[in-house]
DNA sequence: TTCTCGTATCGACGAATGTCAATGCGAGTG
DNA sequence: CACTCGCATTGACATTCGTCGATACGAGAA
């Protein structure tokens, strides 16, 4: 199986291709996890905000005026995100700052990729 | 803006890629619809039976016993899936049938490919 | 210590989602 | 024509989701 791996949580058992064969329903379930928590505009900008960053992190306070919303939504919005592995936090300070985690949308972009890209075989 | 190509629906505005820059409002919300799309993880496993099929396509028949569902439901999920561009509806006689649309899941893929050419890694 | 500031959590609310049974629609078949 | 079959639509329901205000927590500052 997968995975000994750096990847949190949900990506560790998401990488399996969905063209690659019929998924099982644990597969589907984690890369659903993963598509859902990008499944809202808000999160795909909070991710596209992060990654645009100076330093490739932002804290909440850096998030929260761009997006227009309220501090705890924001945080929210974070934690989810973070719980799918596509970002990691880091208290430093009283700040917390939130960096993406690259091979995670790498891995959620080879899923995706028609497995004829992939398989050089 | 993007290429007009033949990527249907949402998909022709959603390409910006995640880690290139802010996205703009309509862009992350073009990117979280298709995301939307796939954060089921019913959905997930009938884009699979569909890639995996023998011909490349199914109808709704071939795809209610898999998952286990009742074939409203199975209707429900595969309109959402084509709303989002990632298949295709073709009606031939009293079957429809429902291919996978690969350039839409590279889309997103590369969506999601981290632009290492950029400054930071 | 007390005070301030940045975040996370809680509780609540309306809106959206996933599911099904019942029904409607179109195309092929008798 | 009437009948059957595959699929979409409708209406209803329970659940989940996105959002906010209020509040609690934790770390640095005074």
């Amino acid at each position: 199986m997968a995975a000994r791996t750096s990847l949190p949580l949900a990506l560790d058992a998401c990488c399996s291709p969905v063209t690659g064969g019929v998924l099982s329903e644990d597969a589907a379930a984690a890369l659903a996890k993963v598509f859902k928590a990008l499944g809202d505009p808000t999160r795909v900008r909070l991710v596209s905000l992060i990654a645009a960053s100076a330093d490739g992190e932002a804290c909440i306070c850096d998030l929260t005026e761009p997006v227009g919303l309220a501090q705890p939504t924001v945080s929210h919005h974070m934690k989810l995100l973070a719980d799918a592995g596509l970002v990691t936090r880091t208290q430093r300070g009283k700040w917390a700052y939130y960096r993406i985690v690259p091979e995670a949308l790498s891995a959620v972009a080879r899923a995706l990729t028609p497995v004829e890209a992939t398989t050089h075989a």
